[in-house]
DNA sequence: TCATTGACTGTAATTGTATCCAGTATTTTA
DNA sequence: TAAAATACTGGATACAATTACAGTCAATGA
């Protein structure tokens, strides 16, 4: 998890869900502003930004009321009494942490209920893309990325990098003069590894799902 | 019981309830004009009025996005009616035959241990895609398309559709001048619907899977 | 046959909104 | 103790969005 939210912070997300409960529709900047006493609009903004970095609400730039609320736990109200069965499926991380194993629980948004040899070679947990460094691999920001955990990898493959503190997806190639991580996208460059930073094999890409809840793909 | 709604009407408010579901907000008049193909934002105002006089719907004025979907009955979310092809997943659907059924059993590849409302809208079988004309839109040869069957379709969704004797997976748009179905590569021309040909939407794209057995991603 | 309604196109004025910039003060963190 | 983050004021601007007005066309019912 990231850092807490600050009671200033609390109280404008809870103003955003009581005026999409009360309303149907998310508050404007100057909305935020005139609900809890703030003279400039932009004190809201700087506050909405705080919150999206914290991760619990979405902005839609250019958007009027783009906000969206992120929902974290799925809180599911019909399948109240389910007996906690052991197929839990696969584990699906979101955000990393800096500097933190990819595994750790704090990191598990939800599970995806598919079973481990869905995938060939067995997928070990679903990493969802940040980004669109692989876009002309056809895998695209927001897809979940099912990882099989080895650090046995051949050239060519999508790997699962960890460099320093940052987790990234590429194309792994090694050479004689050292191994590069390269992006799908010609706006990206080529990573070239420097060992000295501390690099990491975490594992290697198996499939990809893609799921737009709600009107289909886009 | 006021008069009940047209079908246009009726598309409208779906789309409302949709956006509100995806997105978390409502729709602009432009949005829903640029949804089901009107040139003008006025089209989408007046269908508004048509549904806030038969009390579907409250119209805020002068607030952006002032749209509120009235809840008449609690509508229950407990879902009764489950098709029961929970036992054997979803159905694969690989070469489809010339002028035949999608879904005839002999097109039936195999099935995926998938539950269908594993994707939102719920997966009614998956397809696997031939060729690249998605490419830009992350839709690679060889994947697995979840496809939920329906004619409702809109601007900007991807569909599956039947022409003639083909079936094709492109993105939708619908104008003043007719439909057209275009591709996500510009090798690829857009196709313009001849409806005299015989012309059908089997579908919408709501989910992607891409899994390459053996040796992980390429 | 004429008035009405539904379903639009197109233009445009006005207002709503997001979002930047430049400040100030206080509190937290490194 | 300096740097960063929080929490604002105030102003400005460009774009987003609502919504009125003036038409067109087709179907429907009186």
């Amino acid at each position: 998890m990231t850092k807490p939210l600050t009671r200033r912070q609390q109280e404008v997300l809870d103003l955003i869900t009581g005026t999409l409960a009360s309303h149907g529709y998310p508050p404007t900047r100057a909305e935020i502003a005139q609900a809890l006493g703030f003279r400039s609009a932009n004190a809201a903004e700087e506050h909405l930004k705080a919150l999206k970095r914290k991760g619990v609400i979405e902005m839609i730039p250019g958007a009027s009321r783009g906000i969206r609320v992120v929902n974290h736990e799925p809180a599911n109200s019909a399948t109240a009494s389910e007996p906690a069965t052991e197929t839990q499926g696969l584990a699906v991380i979101g955000q990393v942490a800096a500097g933190s194993p990819v595994l750790a629980t704090e990191h598990i948004d939800h599970y995806c209920p598919l079973p481990a040899d869905f995938f060939s070679p067995r997928a070990d947990y679903l990493l969802r893309v940040k980004g669109l460094s692989m876009r002309d691999a056809g895998i695209l920001d927001g897809d979940l990325l099912a990882v099989h955990r080895t650090s046995d990898v051949r050239n060519g493959q999508i790997v699962i990098a960890r460099i320093g503190e940052d987790v990234t997806v590429k194309r792994f190639e090694r050479s004689a003069k050292g191994i590069r991580l390269l992006a799908e996208n010609p706006d990206f460059e080529p990573i070239i590894v420097d060992p000295s930073e501390g690099f990491d094999i975490e594992g290697v890409g198996v499939g990809i799902i893609r799921g737009d809840n709600g009107q289909g793909l886009h």
